[in-house]
DNA sequence: TTGTACGCGTTATCAT
DNA sequence: ATGATAACGCGTACAA
């Protein structure tokens, strides 16, 4: 049960030094190497964080900021898998992480973390343009974000493309033979909101479809997808891409009551994937994204971030997938 | 700008152990500590962690350890207010934290904070067994349990009296002259389950009032408030006291469709007092619980616990308050 | 009461 | 490729 690199080093018969650089990737012949790892494994060793943060000059802990409100935080998913993902990376890697949920102002976070000593942070913001995020990002503060994106290329971020999402799912409905196709967006002051929009609006332009008076903007909500819908029902739509599964999920109560049927006069989609969009009924076609994971990037991100300065601000964008169910594409649904 | 002890030493013109004894409070003349504590004011000195953990032998950062699925996780208030509270504290205190979430098996969340470093956990277990507090404990690992008793003394932990509280909603029941009071309890295999049910019994018994068959056995959600109180309302029942507040909201639903009226033909109350429980037609009389508070203070009594290990386990029983709102004494609502 | 000196376990900079 | 050795910043016996 070796505890120190000093022991290790005397069971593998080399130095402290040869030991630290098979640990942390410097250049030591196969043989040693080998050698080394044997006795690594062998002992189950594990280095002392505090040791290994002093001699490097980090704190070994990086700060989570999202700064939203409890109601928000805690009863959207998002947040939830996006917590699992980071914590389980950070977990991983054995670095800690200091919490940030907006128990206080954002001029007063922002200061508590520039003070805090922490080696980075991730951010969430979903708005377009958020002070905190621009707080920590003038300070030339270590930072990931996710679900953000910037004009400049300053800053490092996580992201799914929502705009090639959105594009993809508004033509998925277009392939259908569908033509007035209506969006009920996001509010258009987050990034989710405005992307998705923009996929939409890019596809319907690029099929010559017309989108005038087709759009409604909603607020994530199951009320304000029920309320748009009634709306766009009215217009004569034949199908409706909406920002996420909540607000589908309202469209489709609201088609329901019109009268209308999903999807055979009315195709639905979503975006989310969230658990319960393969329970509607009809099972709602969507496009998933893989929150956890990207919670999990932007962990990982971070620490690279840290581990190479210089490499630069990274970029992440992670892939989506459609996921077709017979809101769209029926099915012999009886409803 | 001092960044070190050293530098703040030459600035006050004592050695670097003084100004360490002033921060950790060793013994220091009244007018050296006055005049280090002036330097460490003007130069707003903060002690690197990193040094301090490798010195002391400690690592910095704590478990929070919450092994729940993600739907209960996150779609309960009680453990996002209890995240606020844990996180808020441990920022206070520049300690960082590690977040076990219930990714993994139980016995492999178990094995890897034991091998893990940390300091100390905070758990959250509501079951009367948990297998993982049981390991924790087992190893004499430093643990805070929030939520959870446990028969021997050997633990340290931070919970509300559940059995005083709810005998003490009882009682309110009782002195309203309802006679017959129906209980609708959680598992009884939880801990709030038990010991809410524990204390209606006590309070109904020093009343010398019936309870053989007025209690329901539910799981917490309102479908399960709603199926449990149309039985009970069937038996006669005056007066419901509900182990929470969303088995309260079923329970009154499923007596207005009885066609009975609340409070008037019987009076109910919850116990949590979350958010839309004043929101409730009528706002329901519950206990209050300060989630948050318990949160905040296991972060503190595991701080403390690890700061003088030797003063054997902590156990905090955090204050409740009775909540007395129209749904017990009616008041003028015409529903 | 105060100061000196050593140790904590790594990483990093030198020689070799 | 490898091995001494010097930091890293703080706590703390021990000495004064």
């Amino acid at each position: 049960m070796a505890r120190t690199l000093e022991e290790l080093a005397e069971l593998a018969q080399v130095s402290r030094s040869t030991v630290s650089r098979v640990l942390n990737g410097g250049s030591v012949k196969a043989e040693t190497r080998a050698r080394v790892l044997s006795v690594l494994e062998s002992t189950g060793y594990r280095p002392n964080v505090a040791a290994r943060n002093l001699a490097s000059g980090r704190s070994g802990v990086v700060g989570v900021v999202m700064h939203e409100a409890p109601g928000v935080l805690f009863h959207d998913p998002y947040f939830s898998l996006l917590f699992r993902g980071i914590g389980d990376a950070l977990a991983d890697q054995a670095v800690g992480m200091m919490l940030w949920l907006g128990n206080r102002t954002k001029e007063e976070t922002l200061s508590r973390i520039l003070r805090s000593h922490l080696d980075g942070v991730v951010v969430t913001a979903n708005n377009l343009s958020d002070s905190l995020v621009d707080g920590l990002l003038a300070s030339n503060f270590p930072a990931v974000l996710i679900g953000h994106r910037r004009a400049d290329r300053t800053a490092s971020y996580v992201d799914v493309d929502h705009v090639a999402a959105a594009d993809a799912m508004t033509s998925h409905l277009i392939s259908l033979g569908r033509a007035r196709i209506g969006h009920i967006s996001g509010p258009r002051w987050t990034v989710a909101g405005e992307d998705r929009h923009a996929g939409w609006l890019r596809a319907m332009r690029r099929a010559g479809l017309p989108t005038q008076g087709l759009t409604e903007e909603g607020d994530y909500t199951e009320a304000s997808g029920y309320a748009a819908a009634s709306s766009l029902v009215g217009k004569g739509v034949d199908a409706l891409f909406c920002a996420n599964d909540r607000t589908a999920a309202g469209a489709m109560e609201a088609i329901r009551h019109a009268g209308r049927r999903v999807p055979d006069d009315i195709a639905v989609a979503g975006f989310d994937d969230l658990e319960f969009a393969a329970r509607l009924d009809p099972p709602l076609t969507t496009v998933r994204q893989g929150v956890e994971d990207q919670g999990r990037e932007a962990a990982h991100t971070l620490l690279q971030l840290l581990t190479d300065p210089a490499g630069g601000p990274r970029r992440v964008l992670l892939p989506t997938e459609l996921v077709i169910r017979q809101s769209t594409v029926g099915g012999g649904s009886a409803s």
